[in-house]
RNA sequence: GGGCUUGUAGCUCAGUUGGUUAGAGCGCUACGUUGACAUCGUAGAGGUCCGCAGUUCGAGUCUGCGCAAGCCCACCA
């Protein structure tokens, strides 16, 4: 072995190894039992990767490389999402595009040379990492396979009656010109103002009420007061006469309406709010005035209004309703505003025609799945629940955008029946294909396909079944699915979780996976979050060039599991420490190893260090593996840390010196014997975070015994407990404390640890081969005990 | 407004079911070139365990009330 290990061009040896030798490859044919992964397929558009992304997929990839060891029949697919508005939002600004000047196909064709060279950036990072996806399992959210399945879902919802379409008021983004869902929605708390605004009443002098949306006056639908408040009740079934518009609204009592918020007197407008939708469906004799169009700006119902904005129409109603006399006062005040998530854009609500499924009516059979799922770490399991507990909107799962998977869908132009392919003639685009069969119902042979693209959410929240269905058959495909393991971030629970849960409760009446292991987020070394804005990332092919992959992977098992990570470029140079270590403690006992011939000894040749050294490694093991199986792989690095450099470089390995050097054959092949078995336990708890250092060593020499053709599909280290002493060693341990005073006897008189002294006395009992164990191994002449 | 998480050495964090003198790594100080490794070793300095009250023979750990930071949720117009 050489002095230095040249991580730069072994690291790429082995991948090339491993890719050529299928390592990681699903075994369809294995009786192992399963361990299935639902990779979280990243946004392709996410051209800047940083810390954050290796943090995440490293943690669940060092579970998957437990697991492999553990003898379980790995299935690692991996996936990109390219579909939906994140790409087209990407694409359009990264090449200026206004949408309004392009055609739908050449759009989509910009959209899917994009999410290619994105793909590739995502496959050369894990590559260069060694995550060990099996790339022969991939599938990009847009292709066939995923719109088929998408689509299929679509049908198999529908005919549940799980899905529906509606005109009806949705949240809408007007920058993206599109419907959203509860989930795309960001609460943003702002400075606001509160409008007093005085309506004319035939019998009183005025009813004052307040708002915080003056401008959606000539959309106001009717005004409620409290019929227990004393003030208003007398007013009930009149109507009042509305400031500039002068249209007439009547006065409701509504038990909703809080008397003591401002005048206690609600407006309700269609639409500035949640509040106003419901209340609408309260009032069914009602009808709505929409004065607001699909772009954000008032229409000819708005009157002299129509063309504004919606922020210049405020500001313009609120100047005429001062001239007339009808704004009593404004108050300042604090209250939260929706946005659209993408973009920043504040959320309407507009009255379309959308897909919806329904998940209002199945909250509670919802929360039951959160509940039967293994949540790592337990309380995340609350921000599940606390989004089932506040969905107020059923999902909108359709997107009036480009780029995305076509509803499986047309409507009869005569009489307007929805009619829906074959199952087997998936995937369609309705927008070209045609249906095979007059409609039905009119025997009408005109239709229009259904333009609306569907959620993003719609395909990934099937990405379970998605990767399961890439592999043949559908024996094995029901042994892949439900998965076991989830891994993903914390703030997609609302959407990508919760909507997968969705999916597959209806689907199939399962849990979509067992286990679910959230991970949190890059920081920067500040404490701030990475963003592209703000530019405080680093480039992790630089950090690999520069350490190594070995020690990036290091540097991510440093945060418990669910906990944000700062970047730590010390953390990363205390994992290339590591694998330094590792070479230079292997360098040295392969070199003895292989020049002997070992053989293995009868129990009673062992040594007392012999012993300890082995009951150490066991209770490691032991610790190890608890950690590992509760995704606590921080825990279990720690542990395996400490074993290595403490109890195996600076004690066992400095002890046993005297016995390879020299000493008898028994006692040297004792030594060998065990550090040899030790050793080859330490790569393999280190395997699934140190991948290359310890194939290297693998190969180096231990191979040659296990037979297995790389240490990532070796066996799990044994807990041979016939050596096992769980306490047994307590007569070593006092002398390993005698070790430690003589260490610090002679550090005290700034001595050189490996000069030799005279004699050493101590009070302790002990026998002479402990006496001569510390003569040899500290360098003493003559210990005197009592 | 409700909920969750976090608060331990200068920094990053461990600390099991409550149990002697609270730990590790980095950094700092001193010493050491011992036949794997200075990418090392040995020793040392450094702590009001966020605060207050309580339970207990005993609290970093359990309970209550606060404080601070972060996150999730929330229609109060």
């Amino acid at each position: 072995m050489n002095n230095q290990y040249d991580f730069e061009t072994r690291e790429e040896h082995w991948r090339s190894f491993w890719d050529k030798e299928s390592i990681y490859r699903f075994d369809e044919k294995s009786e192992k039992p399963i361990f299935s992964v639902d990779t979280p397929p990243p946004y392709v558009s996410a051209e800047h990767l940083h810390a954050g992304h290796i943090m995440s997929y490293s943690q669940a990839e060092f579970i998957v490389r437990y697991k492999r060891m553990r003898g379980f029949n790995v299935y690692y697919p991996m996936g990109f999402d390219d579909n939906g508005l994140p790409t087209e939002r990407y694409v359009e600004q990264k090449y200026n595009i206004d949408k309004s000047k392009i055609s739908r196909k050449d759009f989509v064709k910009k959209c899917l040379e994009e999410t290619k060279i994105g793909a590739k950036n995502y496959k050369d990072l894990w590559r260069s990492l060694g995550i060990s996806v099996d790339w022969t399992k991939t599938y990009s959210t847009i292709n066939e396979h995923c719109q088929k399945i998408s689509q299929w879902s679509f049908l198999d919802l529908y005919n549940k009656k799980k899905i529906y379409r509606k005109e009806a008021p949705v949240l809408w983004c007007t920058r993206c010109q599109t419907a959203i869902s509860q989930a795309d929605l960001e609460a943003e708390e702002r400075k606001s103002k509160f409008y007093f605004i005085k309506a004319k009443v035939p019998t009183e002098k005025e009813l004052v009420f307040a708002t915080t949306r003056p401008e959606l006056l000539p959309a106001c639908m009717g005004i409620s007061v409290n019929p227990k408040d004393k003030r208003y009740e007398h007013l009930i079934g009149q109507k009042a006469i509305l400031p500039l518009t002068k249209k007439k609204v009547y006065i409701y009592g509504d038990d909703s309406v809080d008397m003591k918020m401002g005048t206690g007197a609600v407006y309700y407008c269609s639409f500035g709010g949640h509040d106003d939708i419901k209340w609408l469906a309260e009032h069914p004799d009602v009808k709505p005035t929409h004065i607001l169009d699909i772009n954000g700006r008032f229409n000819e119902k708005a009157g002299k209004y129509k063309g504004l904005k919606i922020c210049d129409a405020r500001e313009k109603i609120v100047q005429d309703l001062e001239k007339e006399g009808a704004l009593e006062k404004v108050e300042d005040r604090e209250n939260v505003t929706f946005t659209h998530e993408r973009c920043g854009t504040d959320v309407e609500y507009i009255m379309t025609e959308n897909w919806f499924i329904d998940i209002l009516n199945e909250k509670r059979n919802l929360l039951q799945k959160g509940k039967e799922l293994n949540w790592h770490p337990e309380h995340m399991k609350q921000n599940y629940d606390s989004w089932v507990n506040g969905l107020k909107w059923d999902w909108c799962i359709s997107r009036q955008r480009y780029y995305g998977v076509p509803f499986p869908a047309w409507y009869c132009q005569k009489c307007g029946e929805v009619l829906l392919p074959n199952e087997n003639d998936l995937p369609v685009d309705p927008t070209v294909d045609k249906p095979k069969e007059d409609c039905p119902k009119c025997k009408g042979s005109e239709f229009k396909g259904e333009e609306d693209v569907m959620d993003t959410w719609m395909t990934s929240s099937l990405t379970p079944l998605i990767g399961a269905k890439l592999v043949e058959g559908e024996k094995l495909q029901k042994k892949l699915y439900p998965a076991t393991l989830r891994p993903q971030a914390f703030e997609i629970i609302r959407t990508w979780l919760f909507y997968t849960v969705v999916k597959s409760h209806y689907h199939h009446d399962s849990l979509p996976f067992s286990d679910v292991m959230i991970s949190g987020h890059g920081l920067d070394e500040r404490g701030r979050k990475i963003s592209k804005r703000l530019k405080n990332y680093v480039e992790p092919q630089k950090i690999v060039k520069q350490y190594g992959a070995d020690a990036l992977r290091y540097w991510a098992t440093g945060a418990a599991l669910g906990g944000n990570m700062r970047w730590n470029e010390e953390e990363v140079k205390k994992g290339k420490k590591t694998v330094n270590k590792l070479w230079n403690a292997s360098r040295f006992v392969i070199g003895f190893l292989e020049n002997e011939k070992i053989i293995k000894p009868n129990k009673d040749e062992l040594e007392d260090a012999d012993k300890w050294i082995h009951d150490s490694l066991m209770s490691t093991i032991g610790t190890c593996e608890k950690h590992f199986d509760n995704y606590e792989y921080s825990k279990a690095r720690n542990e395996i840390d400490d074993f290595f450099w403490n109890n195996f470089c600076d004690y066992y390995l400095e002890f046993i010196k005297y016995r390879v050097y020299g000493g008898n054959e028994k006692s040297k092949n004792a030594a060998l014997s065990t550090v040899s078995e030790i050793l080859s336990s330490i790569l393999k708890l280190y395997a699934p975070i140190l991948p290359f250092i310890t194939e290297e060593i693998y190969q180096t020499y231990f191979k040659k015994f296990e037979g297995e053709k790389s240490i990532h599909l070796s066996k799990w280290p044994n807990k041979d407990e016939s050596l096992y002493n769980p306490g047994g060693n307590k007569a070593f341990d006092a002398v390993l404390k005698l070790v430690n005073e003589i260490r610090a006897q002679k550090t005290k008189q700034g001595m050189s640890i490996g000069k030799e002294i005279d004699e050493f006395i101590t009070k302790e009992k002990l026998t002479d081969s402990q006496k001569e164990f510390l003569e040899k191994t500290q360098r003493v002449k003559k210990v005197i005990s009592a």
